[in-house]
DNA sequence: GCGGTGACTGACA
DNA sequence: CTGTCAGCCACCG
């Protein structure tokens, strides 16, 4: 089959990424876990840190506890907070305002497009 | 095969 | 709140 046609990790993962609507963020170890793949966090990190695909949402993926991953003042640190503040999504202090206390109205918002 | 490293995570002090 | 530790997986010399 074609290498594409199976289900490499990878693959799925980039799926999972890509699946992440705009506005919103996810987590390493939630993309993960959505590709099929628990526990394979650094694993999304890696295919992030080696993507070449303008097309990938990758802005829209931060850590756990909503801190960006890319170290703080980095040009890619800056672009990503750019990125989400031209989505609508608030950055302060190099986080991702936690989705805990969601704007009333704004279900749940953000934070898990896997809210099913 | 081994130790070091990294866009990670959860638990604990 | 911050910092440390162990677990984790893939890659590299």
């Amino acid at each position: 089959m074609d290498a594409l046609s199976a289900d490499p990790p990878a693959a799925r993962i980039l799926a999972a990424i890509r699946a992440v609507p705009r506005g919103a963020v996810a987590g390493y170890g939630q993309i993960a876990r959505r590709a099929g793949l628990p526990g394979r966090a650094r694993l999304v990190a890696r295919l992030l840190a080696g993507n070449e695909d303008p097309g990938l949402p990758w802005h829209r993926i931060v850590r756990s506890d909503g801190r960006i991953a890319l170290p703080a003042g980095s040009a890619g640190f800056r672009e990503q907070v750019r990125r989400l503040r031209a989505e609508g999504v608030v950055v302060e202090g190099g986080r991702v305002r936690m989705p805990a206390a969601p704007a009333d109205g704004l279900d749940a918002a953000l934070w898990g497009p896997d809210r099913g």
